[in-house]
DNA sequence: TAGATTGTTAATCGATTAACAATC
DNA sequence: TAGATTGTTAATCGATTAACAATC
């Protein structure tokens, strides 16, 4: 996996900055000390202006940070200011979940299409979102430009998948599977284990001292 | 939040641990070196050693750890070894999903009652789940003895109704809402943000050399 | 200019890895 | 017993925090 030069710590911390930039924006602030919005955030300072600074200098000394500007800037490079092409794979619940978020829209995300092998569902549509066979799915990717896939299938069928996904072209895989896929090293895996999400929440429960 | 002994690296991996030694029980594999298992999970046998004897000894010298004794001792910390009662707060499709998930039964984790505002959605059952109202969910946490609540409501709707869900007795929260909620230090807090999470895999492919 | 606040270097802290003595 | 492998201490590496000079 061909590491950029920013920490992945940095890197998970981003989005959680555009989120409260984004929330300052709304309501109105232009600009902000890195001493306040550490204060917001529950984070110190020193973090926050050292994060931004592996970006390059984004803010300005004795003024702060311009809320816009920061917030743009961020949103580049989280790829938001692209658009982004999507399939869901599995039209389970999980799937129809993701196909019906709109949401992601908003961030230029586009499902596009899902895909099923269940014969009983292939056809039919969510929020305009049509699933189809398995068959097409070669196609369809090439067709369509696909960039990301959601990946919502039982973990038995996950791994042949995801690599027939690799070859139709896919370039990054949105894991929902309980499986870790081993990929070739340019494509991106970001993994949403929610048994082990909720494997953590009960591990707090169970040794929280209260 | 009371914070234990233990880091947070650790705890994160340790659903992983499970997975994997779930995965060798199935396969009849009775006994496993710190060395074997690093090899197939991509981690240093050294982190393994030191991570597992933070909660105490649980291998042999000259000999390994027993995959059975393993597994089991792991799902004690995580908690798999207790009932868990879940409710879901918010219907929507996420909502749906996670009460759809039959596979967290197998862990103990039991969703119990479904809450929602939406008059069209109240009555209707989800796998023998009830959706209620809820002006019903302060009597229903109290005699069903709910320990977690998956909170998927709207961003707007979610700190609010989280506070109340502490009041009644709620003492862990799986927040699936995009927002940090700031709740008592005796709360358990597992966030779940997957528009974060997409953004990041949306970075990653921006960033990505190839 | 004086005050504020960044960008950045240095110090600290914590997590990972390496090494090896203990022991099964 | 000899060999294997843990448990654990020590060394390294990386991430966070503190400090302050640069500069708007």
């Amino acid at each position: 996996m061909a590491k950029s030069g920013i920490s992945t710590a940095v890197i998970k911390r981003l989005p959680r900055y555009y989120r409260y930039l984004g929330e300052l924006m709304e309501s109105g602030t232009e600009r902000i000390s890195s001493n306040e919005l550490s204060k917001m955030m529950n984070v110190t300072a020193s973090q926050i202006r050292q994060d931004l600074n592996n970006f390059g200098g984004f803010g300005q000394q004795g003024y702060g940070y311009n809320v816009e500007y920061l917030y743009n800037e961020i949103g580049k490079l989280l790829g938001v200011d692209r658009r982004h092409n999507i399939i869901v794979v599995g039209s389970g619940h999980l799937g129809q979940a993701i196909a019906n978020y709109a949401n992601f829209e908003r961030r230029g995300f586009v499902v596009k299409g899902m895909f099923d092998n269940n014969e009983d569902v292939i056809g039919r549509e969510i929020r305009g979102i049509r699933i189809m066979s398995m068959d097409d799915i070669e196609r369809f990717i090439k067709d369509n430009h696909i960039e990301i896939a959601a990946l919502t299938l039982p973990k038995h069928e996950a791994a042949r998948i995801a690599e027939k996904l690799v070859d139709y072209g896919i370039r990054g895989i949105w894991n929902f599977a309980h499986i870790d896929l081993s990929l070739p090293g340019n494509i991106v895996v970001e993994n949403v284990h929610l048994s082990e999400s909720l494997m953590r929440l009960s591990y707090n429960l169970t040794t929280r001292g209260k």
